[in-house]
DNA sequence: GTCTATATCAAGATAGAC
DNA sequence: GTCTATCTTGATATAGAC
């Protein structure tokens, strides 16, 4: 029973959560400890572990909701589908940029997915698979460019100037063409 | 004269080094102390700070001799010049699997720029550019292709039985492409 | 379910003797 | 340039009273 989404939690680790949500967002993972948390929730460190068993577990449901909150942005992008390809990543960069040190929590390490709510990382996934035409191995490199083009930006390795609206768009170019689009666009030639 | 290669250091700052990138290597930037690094000289942490200021700035020259490290790496592998493309995404795949510590202290968090080596950044930058065909959006969008490919294998976000060599050529044909190529292909119809 | 007190550990860095 | 001793800070987590 060690995976638990914040729906069967009782309410005061739902705050807990909360709260801890609310520390990642203003300060990143490194802000986040015990004692912090609970100076905001308004009882000491300790009190925490009658909620959860450890930081890890803790963690792991900031992990799961997150990627539901993600999910979500992404089927709403996708719902609306106008260009597949455009709403994906126009999503993703969005998603990142709100939310940079959740977003880090994502991405940043090896998942703990033995405790996170389970499907919920599939769930987030498959709407890239559905944005890059449900070929995996596309769906995965186009995965890459997007968050590549996310983590790199956070970290600020571009150049301020650099303009990373032009960069997006030759990476969704490149995923639009390709081998394929061009069998398509000579179909249509004369 | 805040930045430092490890050419201007003494033999003893040398050696120190030497020995904090071996513990990178074998055990990552979070056992990176002062401490171990100083047990394995043979001398105690306080004696550090001797020949350098602060941590930051033995850091900072890690960074810096691996970026040099990073950019010999492409300028040998474009050197040989068969596929520009294929020959950057293969440096970079390889640098990043050989040395992954050291690839995350390059490119994990904002850079100690103002600390490190003048130029090092640039130059290891100039191959990627090299490679897009001097397009300098296309090139950061292949950059962050190449870097999301690489830290997600890293992070073990790809699904264990997943074909990394499919997405690497899904990715690497996409950028081959793109217009300009259907044009060039177009070219070549009857 | 909350508290206080504490165990345990480890980090970066400085003071001052030699 | 190296040492010992120490400062300061902060982390996760447990024991046991209430």
């Amino acid at each position: 029973m060690a995976p638990t989404g914040s729906a069967e939690l009782g309410p005061r680790a739902r705050q807990i959560l909360a709260v801890a949500r609310a520390l990642l967002d203003r300060e990143g993972a490194e802000g986040l400890s015990m004692r912090r948390i609970a100076e905001r929730v308004g009882i000491r460190a300790p009190s925490i572990y009658k909620h959860f068993p450890d930081k890890e577990a803790l963690e792991a449901a900031l992990i799961s909701d997150g990627f539901v909150e993600l999910a979500e942005r992404f089927e709403q992008a996708l719902g609306r589908e106008e260009d597949p390809l455009a709403a994906f990543a126009h999503g993703y960069r969005s998603f990142a940029r709100e939310h940079p040190h959740l977003y880090r929590l994502l991405t940043e390490r090896p998942l703990p997915r033995e405790r996170l709510v389970p499907g919920v990382e599939d769930r987030a996934a498959r709407s890239a698979i559905q944005a890059a035409g449900s070929d995996p191995d596309r769906a995965r490199a186009l995965w890459a460019f997007a968050h590549g083009m996310v983590i790199l930006e956070l970290n600020q390795r571009f150049p301020i100037d650099a303009d990373l609206d032009a960069a997006w768009r030759e990476g969704i170019d490149a995923f639009r063409s390709g081998p394929h689009a061009c069998i398509d666009a000579n179909k249509n030639r004369p």
